[in-house]
DNA sequence: AAGATCACTTCAGTTCTTCTTCAGGTTCAC
DNA sequence: GTGAACCTGAAGAAGAACTGAAGTGATCTT
């Protein structure tokens, strides 16, 4: 799966290039509206991830150029909140579907994940680690066959403590992951979160899933606690 | 696996080198700021360690003069603690990741095998001598079957001896290896965390691993004791 | 429009572990 | 024998993580 990521916000581009490259995604980055278009046109790409604000050429322009050519590879657009720009016009221009900076990885994830889907065969999205099963599509969450009802922000810190299941996962990777990509508020928030998701999938089995490494991160085990 | 690191500090250059050849990578060293644009250039490196403050031509500067040209390759970004300089800003100009002086060499370590994870199979971190084994991605240690939990420090004291079984590991590589480069206490608590390790990792099993060799170092049985 | 609800976040006090120092004992090489 | 090197247990300091409660803003209900 190869994905192109046209951004000139370098952050951002290290983020998400990052967080894609791990999940096993082929990355290529392009920081300017005309070398996206030209890596576009020459390379082939399962999804595009394309900023509107680009410098020498906007990702509309981008995006409509490709369109006419015939390309008609998969387009995430990314708009900024205080639009200038309407996301109507992302659609339009035949963007698939769009996203509001700022935003975090695992909803970057999840969108491309809903484009490439639509696309070809589904990858298989649904994760499960011991007795604990989620399904980022429905967004629902099983210990067993008791469901368990998280919210967004929960879903998504256990979504990345699953992925890696059994490894440390740091938590800085988690905020990496979990929060927007500018975020500057209070590291512990992950840990006021780690003690929601024990509250709701460990304490009420009397098991304990979610084990702390000190200086070091969380780690899921493997079988559930 | 090869790695380009550009730090003008020389002590620092030359025990992550050290570190890293004892680990089976390929290191090559800039002292400053173009020469290490020029090597990171035209060699190709796996990833690249980079100080921020180099003569000639600074980290950012580095790094974003090779994102502009397309180079991609993973970089890791050394920090000033009292930043005159944010560690935002490494993000912002393309670094991947950072890392705040002083640090210690195992968490250096710990940093570029996350870089190097997302880019293809990661390479065999699990070490085994004898009958025990670590981890270093789930952060486990066994010996023969039975699980032994260590803290952080102990951890990275054993991963230490372990790599380099058989061989003498003086305490000052030690302490250079686990403890920041600048840590300026007590020797001797290179010999209270050999003392734990024993307790954890010999005592139970009626083994000697860790044998210590007078006015040397350690050396870890590659038999296991 | 006011009120209620919910999710998210911040805050501050507490608890707990780990790290480090210290002081005295032991062992070994010379 | 003697001194340096090493071992060891205890204790306190430092630091991480835990936790409940309260504030904030958005959304939904009435």
């Amino acid at each position: 799966m190869r994905v192109l990521i046209v951004e000139d916000d370098k952050k951002v581009a290290a983020i998400v290039r990052r967080g894609l490259e791990t999940e096993g995604f082929g990355v290529d980055v392009a920081l300017n509206g005309p070398d996206g278009l030209w890596m576009a046109t020459e390379g082939s790409y399962d999804v595009i991830v394309l900023d509107i604000m680009l410098p020498g050429m906007n990702g509309f322009k981008v995006c409509a150029n490709l369109r006419e050519a015939g390309n008609w590879t998969p387009i995430l657009m990314l708009t900024a909140k205080d639009g200038e720009y309407d996301h109507a016009e992302a659609l339009d221009t035949g963007a698939d579907d769009y996203l509001t900076k700022p935003f975090s990885f695992v909803v970057l994830r999840a969108r491309l994940r809903a484009l490439l889907r639509r696309t070809g065969p589904s990858p298989s999205v649904e994760c499960r680690v011991g007795d604990l099963s989620i399904n980022p599509i429905t967004h629902r969450c099983f210990r067993g066959e008791t469901e368990i009802t998280l919210t967004a922000r929960e879903f998504s810190v256990l979504e990345c403590l699953m992925r890696r299941a059994g490894e440390i996962v740091t938590k800085s990777e988690i905020l990496d992951n979990v929060w927007d990509f500018a975020f500057d508020g209070d590291p512990n928030i992950v840990e006021v979160y780690i003690r929601h998701l024990r509250r709701k999938i460990d304490e009420p089995f009397e098991r304990r899933a979610i084990e702390t490494i000190r200086r070091a991160g969380y780690r899921l085990d493997p079988n559930g606690g």
